[in-house]
RNA sequence: GGGCGGUUAGCUCAGUUGGUAGAGCAUUGUCUUGACGUGACAAGGGUCAGAGGUUCGAAUCCUCUACCGCCCACCA
């Protein structure tokens, strides 16, 4: 056989990727409804939808790559495979971004140009990224059907998540009630529970007494909040202060005139500094919580732009809150209430926003919620928790690595209602109107004028929770969502079990009354040589095109897969990448090697042939390991028979020995090796594939070899 | 305060149900052999974190300890 020019030099990826993908979307296999009659039984996975705010980063590659590995080797088996594509507008990461180069570019906030001029906006900065985005998805070889493509912030997806709203309000799953929130004073906004990153902080804790005529002297880190007190709480078996319990105070505190009410709680911890707890109903969750029980006023005394209010009374309203806070101090040691004695540094973990890093300002606030506590006559009178929980215990949702499941029901047993309701501008917009005292919840506006719309927007997770079902059609019975859902896997990092896993088991739960996928798949961080994470926030970026245009697609993804079990952090090296590099130059070698000694006329016996034997048992080995998600081994398992076997052992003994029959055993072997291969190197598999074969058949549905 | 993961060759990591340790890279030596020097052959290198236990036998199971890392939690 006649040896093509290219085969003669190095492989090169950046001559042959863009064209094979090409092919590949030529072909139309990418798409489930084109692939032959042999693919019957569905195959499905949805793309977990990167933001459309930026650029693929490592852990996308990472993401995409297992994926694609899963699909092609699923369509190659004859599943009606189904990979769904899809970006997310990510409510609050694309608001606060462009919020961030607005402000840096032009020093102006969204609030300068107005709602409509800031969402016309931010739309155009999202249509510019997310064609880009698609760009480098398909750089790492994704067989993604495009023709599917689906936006979480879509005509079609708006729908869906407004009817999802209408239904869960109908069956009293989403309620509005004034309750103590996660503010972000910087970001302007709500924020649920999930949102907020701990950090570490030396804070001073003061222990004082309001006034001294009072008993009780009490710890706080916060001064400046003590203005909204309406109790002390002590612990019921506290000796010390059961003589005071029922008592109420009036005094004067700061400027504020305060009725304080001595309670007894479980709550509280009588170790902790002096064991009393003074009780700020309207700015912490746990007092909030003891307000409830002991039936206690409730005072605001921070407001939204993290000031005191008029209430925090004449001495403080109207300033910052850090400066109230030296205000109280000062007036504290003005009256003799404190010693320096009575300071001490404590270790704190502060509440801050995940986007914006602002300090979390706990307030009571109007706004709207899930109820994961109340129960579901049409779901057999469970409650949302529990169905959650069911989807994992009976339901047959299984987790990889399994040791993430009890994260999951863990997370669970914490969930409080979830705060649904967003007061930035780039999202859903809550689909309630108002007129007077009226209201109305519909997937359109009401008939008729007078009616003013919610001003707020979702939390983008309530959308992202809909995707399995969402990106098939629903709230239509469309014949995709009836043949594809519940998908097979869902495959993400473990970072998102609470944002993102568990909110769409949820919504799945309920709105279709089953699980959205039988499979979770987690894979790890992935670090930079160092061990250090490699983030866009953090710097340091790795950027995946780069590595793709300097080591080859294929080397790439293979050097993210070796090696890295699900939900293990991995390290990406350029000895790694390198490794792989050359594995690809030597396949090409092989094929070249292959095809100059076609032995097409020579007979052979596959039972003779110990290569053939070797064959088998290799294909067995790694169908079981793809089987079982073991991607990380069986890539290994090739890369390690193909390299030390084939071209060390079988081509060497060919070569010296000159048997055609042994050639012809190479020739069977190495088409068999290719398909072994394709799922994790695609693009050169492919290549020598339509080479060999002169464009005859495509590698991408050969028969996965049995 | 709970929970989880890690600790195996210089580096990065495998080791699926327990049977006297493996890979890649790196190191050293040999090979200017027409598939490939992005190669081949070969060599060196580990008391599998520590202690105890179960077992005929443990990197692998159990207990404890140490260090590193992560997650969760309403100690104000």
């Amino acid at each position: 056989m006649e040896i093509p020019e290219k085969l003669l030099k190095p492989y090169s990826p950046s001559k042959t990727e863009g064209r094979i993908y090409e092919l590949w979307e030529e072909s139309g296999y990418f798409n489930p409804d084109n692939l032959p009659a042999r693919h019957n039984e569905p195959f499905s996975i949805v793309l977990p939808p990167p933001n459309a705010t930026g650029t693929l980063h490592i852990g996308g590659a990472i993401m995409t790559v297992i994926e694609d590995i899963m699909v092609r080797y699923k369509r190659m088996q004859g599943f009606k495979t189904l990979w769904l594509p899809g970006t997310d507008h990510a409510a609050i990461a694309t608001n606060s971004k462009v919020e961030k180069i607005m402000q840096k570019e032009e020093s102006k906030s969204r609030h300068d140009i107005g709602r409509e001029a800031f969402v016309a906006r931010v739309e155009k900065f999202v249509e510019e990224n997310r064609g880009a985005l698609k760009h480098q998805i398909s750089r790492m070889g994704a067989s993604l059907d495009w023709s599917r493509e689906a936006f979480t912030f879509d005509e079609k997806r708006n729908v869906g998540v407004r009817t999802a709203f209408k239904r869960m309000y109908d069956a009293g799953l989403i309620y509005r009630g004034n309750r103590i929130v996660n503010w972000d004073p910087k970001g302007q906004t709500t924020i649920s529970d999930d949102e907020i990153v701990y950090e570490e902080r030396t804070a001073r804790l003061y222990t004082f007494k309001y006034s001294k005529d009072f008993p009780i002297a009490i710890s706080t880190t916060r001064p400046e909040t003590k203005v909204g007190d309406t109790a002390v709480a002590v612990h019921p078996d506290d000796e010390r202060y059961k003589q005071y319990v029922g008592k109420e105070y009036d005094l004067e505190f700061a400027g504020a005139k305060l009725h304080i009410k001595i309670v007894a709680d479980e709550a509280v911890d009588p170790e902790f500094g002096t064991g009393a707890l003074g009780v700020t109903p309207a700015h912490s969750q746990i007092d909030a919580d003891i307000a409830t029980r002991h039936k206690l006023p409730t005072i605001q005394v921070i407001n939204e732009f993290a000031k005191m209010t008029d209430a925090a009374g004449p001495l403080i309203a109207g300033q910052k809150v850090l400066h109230a806070h030296e205000m109280v101090e000062d007036w504290l040691w003005g009256k003799g209430l404190l010693q320096p004695e009575d300071i001490k540094d404590i270790k704190q973990n502060i509440a801050t926003a995940e986007r914006t890093g602002g300090v979390i300002e706990p307030l009571p606030k109007l706004q709207w919620f899930v109820n994961v506590n109340k129960t579901i006559p049409e779901r057999g009178d469970k409650t949302l928790k529990e169905l959650m929980q069911d989807a994992v215990k009976v339901g047959g949702i299984k987790f990889l690595p399994e040791r993430f499941e009890n994260v999951y029901f863990n997370w669970i047993n914490n969930l409080r209602d979830w705060c649904i309701s967003r007061q930035i501008w780039y999202g859903h917009r809550i689909p309630v109107w108002y007129k007077g005292d009226e209201l109305y919840v519909g997937v359109e506006a009401p008939e008729g004028g007078d009616w003013t719309q919610d001003d707020d927007t979702l939390d983008t997770w309530f959308s992202s929770g809909l995707w399995t079902f969402s990106t098939l059609g629903w709230p239509e019975e469309t014949p995709d969502l009836k043949l594809y859902h519940p998908t097979d896997v869902l495959e993400t990092g473990y970072d998102l079990i609470f944002f993102w896993v568990a909110r769409m088991i949820l919504m799945s739960q309920f709105l279709v009354g089953e699980v959205p996928f039988k499979t979770v798949y987690l894979h790890g961080l992935v670090r930079n040589d160092k061990g250090e994470k490699i983030s866009k926030s953090l710097g340091g970026n790795v950027d995946p095109i780069e590595i793709a245009d300097t080591w080859g697609t294929d080397a790439l993804r293979m050097a993210l897969i070796v090696g890295v079990g699900p939900g293990s952090d991995s390290k990406l090296s350029n000895e790694k990448l390198k490794a792989y590099k050359n594995f690809a130059n030597k396949l090409w070698n092989m094929a070249r090697f292959v095809m100059e000694h076609e032995a097409s006329n020579a007979k052979f016996k596959t039972q003779n042939s110990k290569l053939i034997q070797e064959l088998d048992e290799i294909v067995k080995d790694v169908t079981l390991d793809m089987d079982n998600y073991r991607f990380y081994l069986a890539a290994e398992k090739i890369y390690a028979f193909t390299w030390h076997e084939f071209a060390d052992i079988y081509i060497e003994e060919a070569k010296k020995t000159g048997d055609p029959e042994k050639f012809c055993a190479l020739h069977f072997a190495f088409c068999d090796l290719l398909k072994l291969l394709h799922p994790f190197m695609p693009f050169i598999t492919e290549e020598i594939w339509q080479t060999m074969r002169g464009g005859k058949t495509i590698l991408m549905i050969e028969e996965w070899p049995v």
